[in-house]
This record gives structure tokens, sequence and C-alpha cells, in this order.
DNA sequence: CTCAGTTTGTCCGAAGCTCGGAAAAAGCCC
DNA sequence: GGGCTTTTTCCGAGCTTCGGACAAACTGAG
């Protein structure tokens, strides 16, 4: 399958590829625009281009785009777009009580979606079950057959290991590392499936398609039930040495504060977590909130969950001081379920960051909310699958 | 000069780095081991080497290896190494109050070196005179000709940033930031000049040459007059969005601590930078020690300067527990004027992050001495520039 | 309506690169 | 010296990319 990298082939595996990003990056586009992205030449961008169009992974756009035409005449241009119905993806996010499945084109945009409440930690198997089907049904529900489908990107809460060996940290998960999550959804599936944190997953998907795009460098933080971070340095996903990197809620801000579920004290998940986001409201409300219910009170102007969210923020403020000072991001994307509450948390991070970081560095970096909601995690899933298998693409010609 | 990548030349050019690198990283090579490297073909390893060969940039061995012959005989193979007198390289280390100047062969192997106490910060321009006259002196003392010399690499104890736009982050500099160094020493030496952060080029020569072999992330600690760091994520030296990545010394370990040089309270700087170790011994000694003095100390068993040199440790490694809980390394590896104190030192930074680490953390990260001591930032600048030249030793044929 | 002018896309031959097989080279062992 | 093995080179074949020439398609002026 694979062939020896340096051969013409692979040159021209390559190229193809870049051709693909190009297109993928700006819609549809002409020939002549490819060959001004790509710097290769007019030949052999037309000789490409037409045998994608023959695999139909690009389709030529038959209406004129605008009536305009170029500025002083010429032959217009033939637009060609990824082939919407050239082949899917599968998107999985298994979330500790929730479960949500999406199938996009080969552009990523989303052509179908189903979630489902679902106590995943405790029931993974039929969490599993269900995630199968559901992606089967919808695939069929847009019309694609399955073996048009490129794999199947899969995000989950826990770390995932690169290269596991047997000594497993197990010490941060709950039994999720007894099961191979990407073998058993292949087993369901008969596709190819790409797996990743959902924190790292959410950086990837504001990187690709959000409020990273142009970005090579920054830091995504997801605070959720549990906090996690993504991130993108120097134009690559960051996933450490084995795979755990982006633990930003195991940094202690508080040393001295309450014991975490990873055996230290004071982890930023104890101070900005859901329950303790929850259980500071709580006190003042009913007992029964939830952190969505928190976030409503946030932004309907309650200034006691306003200050609550603040807090959190700070507390996330002091996590990032020495990551931001350290890596010196561009910016930093703050997504997750916490993100809505919006200005308030935003608003602790920078105060504390403008007092932690020096100001050359401060004055760089930008606090930002996420451009992707709730969807984030999903479709960085769907990202992870459409990113690395281009070696794939190119083979079934 | 440069061809248009995924061009034809550009796969050759592509090839031949292959070839060298294969060479470069096993010494005395056969052309049949370079083709179960890089897994190119028999002919096209012997083309790209007979090239290589005519520009003398690899020689062909002439004695016998071993007597001993291959198991069961057959024709004993030529071997090709990268040719010492090849070429050369150009390393200088811009101190403080130092100036270090080295010629290494292409294989990184120091051929000539010379040192000198010099206050940079204040005579920037006079040291730049003697960097550019010992550089040449050294060259024509190992015979070399200036035109084999590929560049010089400089390590310079500020951060450089990446693409300099006029928003200059000035205030951790101290009047370095007026003088383009790159563009003075090209004139000085009609070479190309390659410029890195020290702390930086620290890390890239303890990954190339030193603790970090074969380790692609891990974290140079350079604890010197300041404090530094360097990052090897992901099998890529990283420098930050704008150049300024590794700036641990400024990373606040005591949020009430004493105003440092960048605005802040408390950086790392502060507490473990050789100005405040130097202080703290001195209240007992004598009031003119130096931190070498320090270190000597330190190796000499004294109880105050070990304790002292600990507590430098602690504050390094509370605020490498962020850090490394975020990226997730493999490796730790502390060099800088202040490493040679040794076991004190480690054992700080290691009881610090034991308690501020997730356990499944710590036991994955190692916390070592660099093997490079003085040596690691002026080696680190001639790596920048055999990592980065290829380009150019491709061109010259 | 016709005719330059302009931009886009395709076709063709040339040059370059890598690959696999065949042949030559160089030693070991009987 | 004759097998035997391993290394290295030579040669033709098959791809791939590139530049120039040519066809296509549309605008705008006369």
């Amino acid at each position: 399958m694979v062939t020896a990298p340096g051969s013409l082939e692979a040159l021209r595996r390559h190229n193809r590829l870049r051709v693909l990003e190009a297109v993928q990056r700006r819609g549809a586009t002409s020939r002549v625009e490819i060959v001004r992205a790509t710097g290769l030449s007019r030949t052999t961008v037309s000789s490409l281009v037409s045998e994608l169009l023959a695999e139909q992974l690009l389709t030529e756009q038959v209406e004129r785009p605008t009536a305009s035409g170029s500025p002083g005449g010429g032959r217009p241009p033939t637009l060609v777009t990824l082939n919407p119905h050239g082949g899917g993806v599968v998107g999985v996010h298994l979330g500790h009580d929730s479960v949500r499945v999406v199938v996009t084109d080969l552009a990523c945009a989303v052509l179908a979606e189903a979630q489902h409440a679902w106590d995943v930690d405790a029931h993974l198997s039929d969490a599993l079950d269900y995630a199968a089907r559901t992606a089967l049904d919808l695939v069929a529900q847009v019309g694609l057959g399955i073996d048009r489908v490129l794999g199947a990107g899969v995000a989950v809460s826990t770390p995932v290991r690169v290269c596991a060996p047997a000594s497993a940290p197990r010490s941060v998960l709950t039994g999720w590392d007894d099961v191979n999550i990407a073998e058993e959804l292949h087993a369901r599936l008969g596709l190819p499936v790409h797996l990743g944190n959902d924190a790292n997953l959410g950086a990837m998907a504001e990187w690709t398609f959000g409020a990273g795009r142009q970005v090579d460098d920054f830091i995504y933080v997801m605070l959720s039930d549990g906090v996690g971070a993504g991130l993108v340095l120097g134009g690559h996903l960051y996933e450490g040495a084995a795979g755990m990197a982006g633990e930003l809620g195991h940094v202690v801000v508080t040393p001295d504060g309450f014991v975490c579920r990873c055996g230290n004290r004071g982890c930023l998940e104890t101070v900005a977590g859901a329950g303790p986001l929850v259980a500071a409201m709580s006190h003042s409300r009913g007992a029964d909130l939830t952190l969505d219910d928190v976030v409503a009170l946030c932004r309907d102007g309650d200034p006691g969950a306003r200050r609550v969210v603040e807090d959190a923020g700070r507390a996330v403020g002091r996590a990032l001081a020495g990551v931001c000072t350290v890596l010196d991001p561009r910016l930093v994307v703050v997504g997750g379920k916490t993100a809505p509450a919006g200005e308030p948390l935003l608003a602790g991070i920078r105060a504390v960051l403008a007092r932690r970081l020096s100001p050359s560095i401060n004055q760089a970096v930008r606090v930002v909310s996420g451009e992707l909601g709730s969807r984030a995690e999903v479709l960085g899933a769907v990202a992870l699958v459409t990113r690395s298998t281009p070696g794939h693409v190119l083979l079934h010609g």
C-alpha cells in the first residue's frame, strides 16, 4: 500500500495533497489560483485536478460564480470544489454523560447530527453500540455509501496514550482504560478509527474552523465538567511525549486546596471544574443546579453567578500564566460548557494574566471565546480524520 | 536559487539530505546500509553518493574497517563518511559577560575553540568585532578555506524575535535590540549567520549531542545569571509565536516577591538567578562571591551553599510543575552555570515536581544534568547551522 | 456584429528523477 | 582456480514535472 518515501509516486501523492489542501482552504477555486497557491506549474495542476475529478473527490462548479467577470475580461475560470458527495466523515464525541455523532462531507460541513444523554462512564460498551448504530443511520440518511466514508474520528474525555506500553497511567482515568475504543468501534463500523483526547480535538477544531484559523500557536482551554487544554504549537497539534499534554486541570493552583481525583491537592479542576462551580452557587440557591443553570444565571446577569464564574476564570489564569510565559502563544481560546458564560469568565482570565505575564508577552496574547461551542470536540474528531487520511484518499484511485 | 517545492529537483534535494543525515547519524557507512536506512534504491543512493563525493562533502574510507570481513564473505563494502575537511561551521556564544567561539567540522566535532571574558552588554559592537576576528583566526588555524565554511551560528542571551515587526518587546532586553546582530556579523564574516536564543540553543545542543539524544520531548532549563528554558516538542525546537518561548525565568513563583527587571513581581529569576544565589551566600560569607564560588562551595559540601542551591531548585520546580503538567515531556535537562552544583539542585527540582505533578506524569519525567556543560549554547549554535543549512549544502555543487 | 485583447485551460515534447534487473567488481573459502 | 556471496555500477523503462504553443471563452470598443 504505502510506497517508499522519496519516490516519484510519493512526490505525486504529495502534490495531490497540496492541491486538495488548497481547494479545501479556499472553497471554490480556479486552477490558476491553485497554481499560485501551490507553486506548481499549470500543466501539473491541470493533470492533478482532472485526476481528482475522475475520482469524484472534486467537482466542477457549473453555474457562473458572479456575473461580474474578471477585470478586463478574459476567459472566466471554471471553479472546482471539494465534492460534497465525494465522501464523508464520521465524528463521535464520547463525553462523560453524553454521546454526539455527526456526519460531514469532505469539506467538514455537517450533513447530519445526533446527540443523546448517556452515562458513558458507567456503560461504555452500550455507548459504543449507540454511537456506531447512529453513525451508520446518519450515513444512510444522507445518502452516502459507506464505502465512500473516509473514517471515523472519536473524541474521548481521557488522555489518549500515543504509544501505550503496559505501564498505563490509570490514576486520572475511570475504567476506560480497559477498553480499546478504537478497535471496538472499528469492529462495529468497519471504518478506520482515529482517536483523540477531547480537549486536544477541540483545539484542532478551533484551529481548523474556528477562532484559531490562521494562528499557528495557541492554547485551547476546555472548561466543562473537567478542565483540559489542547495545544497547537508551531502549526502542529501537540499531544505530549505520552499523549498526556494539555492536562491543565491538574495544574496546582491552590497548594493547600481540596484533594483531586488525581491524588494531588489544589488542582485547577478542584476550583474551576463543574463540581465546584455548581457547589458554590447551590449554597445560595436550591441544591439541584447544573452547570448549564449557572451559565444561564450568569448570562442573565446574576451577580453571584458572575462572581463565581469570574473567580473560576482567575484560577484558570493562574494556571495559564506559567504556561503562557513559557510557550509564548498568540491566542487563548476558551471553550467547553462553561464558555458561554462569556465576559466574566474571560475578564477573570485576562485580569490574572495581565498581572502575571511580563508585559511584552501579555500584550501579545489575546483571550477569546471559541466559535464552535459544543460542536468543537466532535468537529475536531472529523478534522482528525481529514488531516490524517489524505494518504488513503490518494490510494483508492 | 530556491526552486519550487514539489518539483523533481526538490525531490532530489530532499533525497540528498536523507543520505547526508543517514551518514551523519551512523558515521562510516556503506551504500547498502544507506539503502536500508533511507528506503531508496541502490541506484539512486549510488548516484547521490558519487555526487556528494565529487562535492567533497563525503569521503571514501580507504583502510579496511576490520579484518573480520562480513559473515560469509562477499565483497567488502566501501565506507563513506562526512568529510571532516569538507567544510566547517562557526559557533559563537555571546553571554552577558563573555564571548565564546568555536569552529567545528561538518560532524560538529570541535576543531578549535576560544573564550574571553567581555562585558558584552556594555560593549556589544566591540564584542562582535572580537568574535568575528577570532572566528576568522580559528578557521585559518585549522586550515579551512573560508569558502568551505557553511555559516555561523550565534547564541545570544536575549529573546530572538522570529518575525520582528516594529513592536519590539524591549522590556526584557538591555539595549541589544538596536543592533541587528545577524547583519552586523554577516558584514564582518561574509558568511550566512543564524541567530538563536541561548537557552533555546542549549536545548538544541543537548538534543543533538547530549542528554536529550533520542528524546523528542524535553525541557532544557538554563540556570546562569538569568534563567531560561528551551523546548523540544514533538521533535522540533519550539520558539513560540514571536520567538519568546522558554522565558521560564519570568514565571511568577512568589507573587509578593521582589520586583523583576521585566516589571513583574516574584519572577523565578528573582529567586533562582545568579544574583539572589550569590546574595544569599554573601550574607554569611565575604561579600565578593561569584556564582562559580557558590557552585564550588556546594561541590565541597558546604551545607549553606547546598541549602541555597536546593532552595533555588525548589523554586525552579514550582515554575516547572505547571509547564510539565501541560506539556507532558519525557525529560528535564538542567544546564547553565549553576548546573555543576549537581545533586542538591536536582533534588530540589525533583522534590517539588513529585509533590506538584500528578503521579502519572511525575513518573514519566526524568530530571538530569546536561552533558555538555558550558559548551552547550555554542554547540547549539553550530547545530543550528547544520540543521538549517542543507539547502545551501546542496546548492554549491 | 466583428474584432482585438485578455485570461484560462489543454496538449505536446523535453528534461530529470527513480527504479528494477543485469552485469561487473571484489573478496572469502574450498 | 572455481564456486559463492555481497557490494557497486550500468542501462533502459516508466513516471513526473516543466515550459511553450495552441485552443477556448468572455469583455469591451468600434
